[in-house]
RNA sequence: CGCGGGAUGGAGCAGCCAGGUAGCUCGUCAGGCUCAUAACCUGAAGGUCGUAGGUUCAAAUCCUACUCCCGCAACCA
């Protein structure tokens, strides 16, 4: 089983380009799965308790339920929007992911991992917690922007995390493929070793935080973030659940290594070190350690982008503005997997149009067009075949093959390049074989019909291949070809051949609308 | 000596891990075609790959030093 997740989102806001970022390719990657003709199971979710909802309720005088509930409705929404369909959903208010959260913590404890401490320290009020030493300004004070500081001890639980950063040293060093892309590696490497020695606090006392899943043998605490929000990767695959729960048969959906797919600022700590210490210490072994793929951010104008500078870009508009195709071709193909991207609307109209209206959509239509006109709208084989169709039949297996190898290592881009490459020989081969003019000559009949077979064969091919990406063009392309099945063909069922001898091809139709700028 | 990323023709990027004549998209210029969504094709100009050293028969790629840019409190992918 091909087990991907995605982060699941905070409920504190509205959603913005970089989560719609993650999710489409989340559904990129798990389509491309099932295209390979693996089993597939695809979670995302959202992050629902903790103290930023509960003072953000607070403030709008409603409670942390019923504000969770508009919140997590507008991720969903975009989600639908976006084509996103995912397998299970995950929501951390869910009983069921509560009941994992206290089983897990039972076992733990009762394994001897937790134990609580007293910590006594700087905290501060406003922001209602603990401060370090690297909160301090300059002159070795805290600033005003932390309000009232006062000295304090509380109790809190602790997980033992100490036991498990030896292990996890060696184990991330002799894993070539856990962290991609590799270069994050030494970055974790060099954060183990200052968080060596240190356990993690996992709780809050109920008077600082009420909005979280309370301990099952401290009625006193709640949990804090990581040994909730993380736990939603097994919690919802099924893991410790009850017989009734409707959840998923976890040894069925964890058989493999599983892919987290994550923004690089919540690789360090919480994935690369406390995820893979809680997992270990449940017992997990070092085979059924998740892989992690750590994705970069989508900048603004070179700026990062943030709530606070309101250089936010809305989805959802986007998606209103030009289509849910070109927003989702232009999150993957302009982006390299792990890196940084910067953000240009001009870029996502360009790629749009040059891409996909005037390469991929123009040849359906002159192609189409064509056998329309030239051979009634009949496929015929043809032959012999030349050089030239010989060429493209190769050209098509090459672009095959490092679609494949792009894809199956998660580098999106590289995937639809190779795709674009082949699109653009395609044309290429048309205006040599210059069908067009063949036909006006009765005795090259036969020709004209072999070169046209070729090209919509191979436009037959570029739509399953297309289809992880944009899954609802590959629906209209496959119609226009009047072939269907094309939708539900995997990688392997690929063969030059598709389209039988005398198949009858439909009418063609801008399939990818060129966008035509507004300004002026 | 805090950590990490980046510097490649006008713009945006890939290549660097496993050294071997510098690649892609857009833009610019010239030409061709007319089946097609003012789309398609051909050709050209344009880079001493941040700087200075080193290793090597050979360096954008490895090593050293340096310069500049961007992240590393919170919101947050």
């Amino acid at each position: 089983m091909f087990y991907v997740t995605t982060a699941i989102d905070y409920t504190n806001g509205s959603p913005h380009i970089g989560h719609a970022y993650e999710k489409v390719m989340a559904d990129v990657i798990a389509r491309y799965h099932r295209l390979r003709g693996d089993e597939v199971f695809f979670l995302t979710g959202v992050d629902q308790h903790g103290q930023k909802v509960q003072q953000t309720a607070e403030k709008e005088g409603i409670s942390p339920e019923e504000f969770v509930k508009r919140t997590t409705q507008k991720f969903s929404d975009l989600w639908e929007k976006l084509g996103v369909e995912y397998d299970g959903w995950a929501e951390t208010v869910d009983e069921r992911h509560k009941h994992c959260v206290r089983t897990i913590l039972t076992e733990l404890k009762d394994q001897g991992q937790l134990y609580k401490k007293a910590h006594a320290g700087s905290y501060s009020v406003r922001q209602e917690q603990f401060l370090q030493d690297r909160d301090r300004d300059e002159a070795g004070n805290f600033g005003p922007e932390w309000g009232e500081v006062v000295e304090i001890e509380e109790e809190n639980w602790y997980f033992k995390l100490s036991d498990h950063t030896d292990w996890l040293k060696s184990f991330i060093e002799n894993q070539p493929d856990l962290i991609i892309p590799a270069f994050r590696k030494s970055e974790l490497l060099n954060a183990l070793e200052k968080n060596s020695g240190i356990d993690l606090c996992i709780s809050r006392p109920k008077e600082r935080l009420r909005w979280g899943i309370e301990f099952p043998f401290d009625e006193n605490y709640v949990t804090y973030v990581w040994f909730d929000a993380l736990i939603n990767y097994i919690s919802f695959a099924g893991y410790k659940s009850l017989a009734d729960s409707g959840l998923p048969d976890f040894k069925t959906i964890w058989s493999d290594r599983p892919v987290h797919i994550i923004g690089k600022d919540i690789l360090i700590p919480a994935h690369g070190i406390y995820w893979l210490c809680m997992l270990r210490a449940m017992g997990f072994s070092e085979s059924q350690m998740p892989r992690l793929l750590v994705h970069g951010w989508w900048n603004i104008r070179g700026e990062k982008m943030a709530k606070s500078t309101g250089n936010v870009v809305d989805p959802s508009a986007l998606v209103d503005q030009f289509g849910v195709e070109a927003v989702r071709y232009y999150l993957v193909r302009d982006i390299v997997t792990g890196k940084d991207s910067d953000f240009d609307m001009d870029r996502l109209v360009m790629l749009f149009n040059t891409e996909l209206a005037n390469e991929v959509g123009n040849l359906c239509n002159r192609a189409l067009n064509m056998s329309q006109r030239f051979t009634g709208g009949i496929l015929h084989h043809g032959g012999p075949l030349t050089e030239d169709d010989l060429a493209l039949q190769k050209s098509l297996a090459n672009s095959l093959s490092e679609y494949r190898t792009a894809m199956d290592d998660f580098d999106l881009s590289k995937g639809l390049e190779a795709l674009s490459r082949h699109i653009v020989h395609c044309n290429q081969y048309a205006e040599r074989m210059k069908p067009w003019t063949l036909n006006k000559d009765p005795d090259q009949k036969d020709r004209v019909a072999t070169i046209l077979y070729h090209l919509a064969e191979s436009l037959a091919h570029a739509t399953v291949l297309i289809s992880p990406i944009l899954p609802a063009a590959a629906e209209k392309l496959a119609a226009q070809l009047n072939f269907p099945v094309l939708t539900t063909l995997k990688l392997a069922d690929l063969h030059w051949g598709l389209l039988p001898d005398g198949h009858e091809i439909g009418l063609p139709l801008p399939i990818f609308p060129r966008i035509v700028s507004q300004d002026a």
